[in-house]
DNA sequence: GTCTATAGGTGGATAGAC
DNA sequence: GTCTATCCACCTATAGAC
């Protein structure tokens, strides 16, 4: 640990507070000074890193997209059939849950028509990458037997995305964990063999 | 049309006005000065009829609880078979998709952990509701061979609840009512014979 | 019941010193 | 990069006249 650390450490550590308070209080329940108090400095300086609340927010989503597409190509290379990666995936929310967290973009999706447009945006891409995987993951399932479904692959995976984040979100007021993780062997059992 | 209706109407009014804020913009995302904007009052006005935001926010709850309440009665009353309740049931969301609202109770669930603690208490009592109902009718269901799902009622229902809200929330800013629609076409696949 | 006026607070954002 | 100081818009809420 010695040098190559310059200037990203504030900006990290501003996301990772802002993230947390947008999953947890959402987008229009947060200030910048929510933030500054946990990283003990002052509002002018979160503004020296994000120049808008609205920059702030698409970085916000893009460094989110940008993990979650690592989390499905490490799913991809350990998992080798539909099931256990279905059953991966669905792990994915259960850990943000477990931090007490709603999904990011499933509180952002709430306050969809509130938000500037350019986090619109932000939000259609990380909606698209999961969308596009599910369907890639259930295609291939049902081709090799190991799942089964009725209809469009698309279909299906709006289906499963929009209950997940409906899990989440009821889960995180009424139920906790436990409803979630029923919520999971629902979609498993009506989806693999 | 002679008497009897005073001081019903403006109450009235307000939160019908408020309701539809709510079911677009989020609790948090709106003010008084939106109301007051569209009824042409001054915000002082609205503070003699709900003395805090909080107060509005509960009554807007208990009232669309109780209107909720009506119309599982209703449902009750008009269709005999569980499938044709079930079918019902996701009607009333429909209904409200269609109107590009959100379930007003669905999105406040969001917003959940920034509600006043009354207001928390609606929630629960709403969501005490559907769940009572649908375990109800899901129960009448597998008894009489027309529904069919393992486990306890309640999971299912939660279940159901969940991925309602969760189609809803996805479709008002992904996908539209179709995409509600064929959310509900897949819960009634698997829980109708 | 509705108004004017206003209090007291918080929001996002900027200028300029250090 | 971070600070102090500040602007201006907006928020919830209240007092008191009408």
């Amino acid at each position: 640990m010695a040098a190559k650390t310059q200037g990203k450490h504030t900006s990290m550590q501003i996301l990772d507070v802002a993230q947390k308070l947008v999953q947890t209080r959402g987008f229009n329940a947060f200030s910048y000074a929510d933030i500054a108090k946990v990283l003990g400095v002052t509002t002018a300086s979160l503004h020296y890193h994000f120049a808008s609340k609205a920059d702030l927010g698409v970085k916000l989503i893009e460094r989110y997209e940008s993990a979650f597409g690592v989390a499905l190509a490490r799913i991809d290379r350990d998992a080798s059939d539909a099931p256990a990666r279905l059953s991966r995936y669905f792990g994915l929310y259960a850990q943000v849950l477990a931090d007490e967290r709603m999904c990011l973009c499933g509180m952002l999706a709430a306050e969809f028509v509130t938000l500037p447009k350019p986090m619109q945006a932000a939000l259609d891409s990380f909606f698209g990458l999961n969308e596009r995987w599910l369907v890639g993951l259930l295609e291939q399932g049902r081709a090799k037997g190991e799942l089964r479904f009725n209809g469009a692959a698309r279909e299906s995976a709006q289906f499963i995305i929009a209950s997940l984040e409906g899990a989440m979100m009821m889960a995180r007021s009424h139920g906790g964990l436990p409803r979630f993780d029923a919520a999971t062997r629902h979609l498993l059992a009506e989806f693999v063999y």
